[in-house]
DNA sequence: CCATGCGCTGAC
DNA sequence: GTCAGCGCATGG
């Protein structure tokens, strides 16, 4: 088997067929739920045994770095995935202390127990070295440590983009656009339009087409509900903010669901001109029905919409059962499932509800009932009524507009935009008139960058704990001082949760903790993290490596688990 | 893998 | 003002 030429970063599963004795492999151990993350670790396969077609009895020389954290030999009972590796070790097993964290200098926390010993956290992996931590690179896919000056071309300061990689790690050099080089062109665009029509549009530069800078990971995206941290009135300029945020996943859907479970998000932007906005209660219209030939994203009405894909989950919404003939009226609208509702400044022009800018959060809002009709288009369209049901203030309200106020809610651009647009109107001579009404002015555009930074997580307004919340917190007191220093971050508004999920992180799993243990030592570990290192019998902590003792009783705090849930709702979904 | 889509932009 | 047509995320 040629492992030479297969890098981490192009992984490649390994079929059973194709597992032999002496195999360096990257296994994903003990994974009992597929979707809960295991032990990564290197091994080298020892022996194996075929159980059936499907599993094999494998046995395993794990290779570790430090001896410490080796189980020599383990049986690997349950592999999920098992990727052949260039480099052995280059994926520590999870029982390290940060290492991931680490981006460069100053110090490793893996080593410092003996400073002298070579680590391969903090060494550099061309020179060897550990000196000069500060002018260390760690390769966002390996962990491996690079000095600067030892790489070829040597780097003359850190790089102050948020990934680098190592040049084993780097993709193909033929595939790298390098600085003023045009994108290479994909396979999937050979097949697109403007392959054979040679657009010269200047797709890109703009929000016509772009992706994701950050992605929203407090709560899963089947979330239902509100997303922590995010108010009602929030508004952005940009679906792809609002995908962003994780209120509304899609950049062009309506309707944001799953056909088997149930719509969690829409947007109102006025698609169609039948439907009707009364602010606390609307009507809305289901997606398709429309000719979407010549790669367009919206169209004109051709055919009925039928009670399918995204249609189906906003009527599963309906506390009522599912009819796709007739359609349905709930009996108690207000047991549906919740549906959180973005109004687009599109909408405009058949409501004023809708802002006068962006895309802005309204709350959360329940299906009372849906239909099918013939719309003005002349199509069967399949219609809902939704009502709002939501203890925070509508923004129109004004109840609402303190709110906004207080909260200093305003539209949020996304990173550089407004400096963009401004230096594009001065070099296109648009100075003019526009200065005094145009956010364009200096004062302005810092007020407004504020509001983005709030938006980014930043500063912004203080982050409210209920009563219950500071009482629990005061009640947890084995983290009291954990919940100290995540208690300072209160003022920095979104940004606290960020705080309290890096905090809470079980060092296992790399996610927040669930069903966590608090250990004597004072850490926090999954449960099922703790149970199945145990399993491995290793008794430490996953953390310190303090011995815990092979009878410790592992007992979750509950106080923490509630408090998490309601922090980050929905978050052990599926753990 | 493929289909869907209540955005967004520059060209006209 | 109108219009063609793109990447991308998402679900199935």
């Amino acid at each position: 088997m040629d492992t030479k030429n297969l890098r981490p970063r192009a992984r490649t599963i390994l079929k059973w067929s194709e597992l032999k004795v002496g195999d360096v492999v990257m296994v994903n151990y003990n994974v009992e739920a597929p979707e809960e993350r295991g032990f990564w670790f290197d091994a080298e396969i020892t022996s194996l045994r075929e159980i059936s077609r499907t599993n094999k009895e494998v046995y395993a020389k794990i290779l570790l770095g430090e001896p410490e954290d080796s189980i020599n030999d383990c049986r690997i009972l349950f592999i999920e995935e098992m990727y052949k590796i260039e480099k052995p070790g280059a994926y520590p097993l999870t029982f390290g202390d940060g290492d991931f964290k680490r981006k460069s200098g100053p110090e490793c926390k893996h080593c410092r127990a003996d400073p002298d010993k070579e680590c391969r956290f903090c060494s550099c992996y061309l020179c060897g070295g550990k000196q000069d931590a500060h002018m260390q690179l760690l390769c966002d896919e390996c962990n491996m440590a690079y000095h600067i000056y030892c790489l070829n071309p040597p780097l003359s300061k850190i790089p102050e983009d948020e990934d680098w990689y190592c040049p084993s790690c780097k993709n193909d050099s033929n595939e790298v656009v390098k600085a003023g080089e045009k994108l290479k062109q994909s396979k999937k665009k050979a097949k697109m339009p403007s392959a054979s029509t040679e657009s010269q549009r200047d797709w890109g530069k703009g929000m016509a087409c772009v992706g994701r800078t950050k992605e929203c990971t407090i709560v899963p995206s089947n979330h239902y509900g509100p997303i922590p941290g995010v108010p009602v009135g929030t508004t952005w300029k940009f679906r792809v903010q609002v995908s962003e945020a994780g209120v509304h996943r899609p950049h062009v859907g309506g309707i944001h669901g799953r056909s088997n479970d149930g719509a969690y998000s829409l947007v109102l932007a006025g698609g169609f001109e039948d439907e009707v906005d009364r602010g606390d209660e609307f009507t809305y219209t289901g997606s398709g029905g429309r000719d979407l030939s010549g790669n367009k994203r919206i169209g004109e009405h051709t055919f009925d919409q039928t009670l399918t894909h995204m249609n189906r989950a906003l009527a599963l919404n309906c506390d009522a059962a599912l009819d796709d003939k007739n359609g349905a009226e709930s009996k108690n609208w207000r047991a549906g499932k919740p549906v959180r509702v973005v109004r687009s400044s599109k909408g405009r022009r058949i409501s004023k509800y809708a802002p006068e800018e962006g895309n802005r959060y309204d709350g959360i809002y329940k299906v009372v009932k849906y239909w099918p009709e013939i719309g003005k288009c002349g199509f069967l369209v399949w219609r809902y009524l939704l009502r709002r049901d939501d203890i925070e203030p509508a923004p129109w309200t004004s109840e609402g507009m303190e709110r906004s106020k207080k909260l200093g809610l305003s539209v949020q651009y996304p990173e550089g935009y407004l400096e963009a647009m401004a230096s594009k109107e001065k070099k296109d001579k648009f100075k003019k008139q526009t200065m005094k009404q145009e956010p364009t002015s200096i004062e302005e555009t810092k007020n407004t960058s504020k509001a983005m930074r709030m938006g980014d997580g930043g500063k912004g307004e203080a982050f409210q704990l209920t009563q219950q919340q500071q009482w629990l917190i005061k009640e947890d007191c084995m983290n009291q001082k954990l919940w100290d220093e995540v208690l300072a971050s209160l003022k920095e508004g979104p940004n606290f949760l960020k705080k309290l999920e890096q905090s809470f992180m079980c060092v296992c799993c790399q996610e927040l903790v669930y069903q966590p243990v608090t250990t004597e030592c004072l850490h926090n570990v999954c449960k099922s993290c703790l149970q199945r290192s145990f399993r491995a019998e290793v008794f430490t902590c996953p953390a310190c490596r303090y011995d815990l003792g092979k009878s410790y009783t592992m007992v979750p705090n509950k106080i923490l688990q509630t408090l998490l849930d309601q922090f980050f709702p929905g978050y052990s979904k599926g753990r």
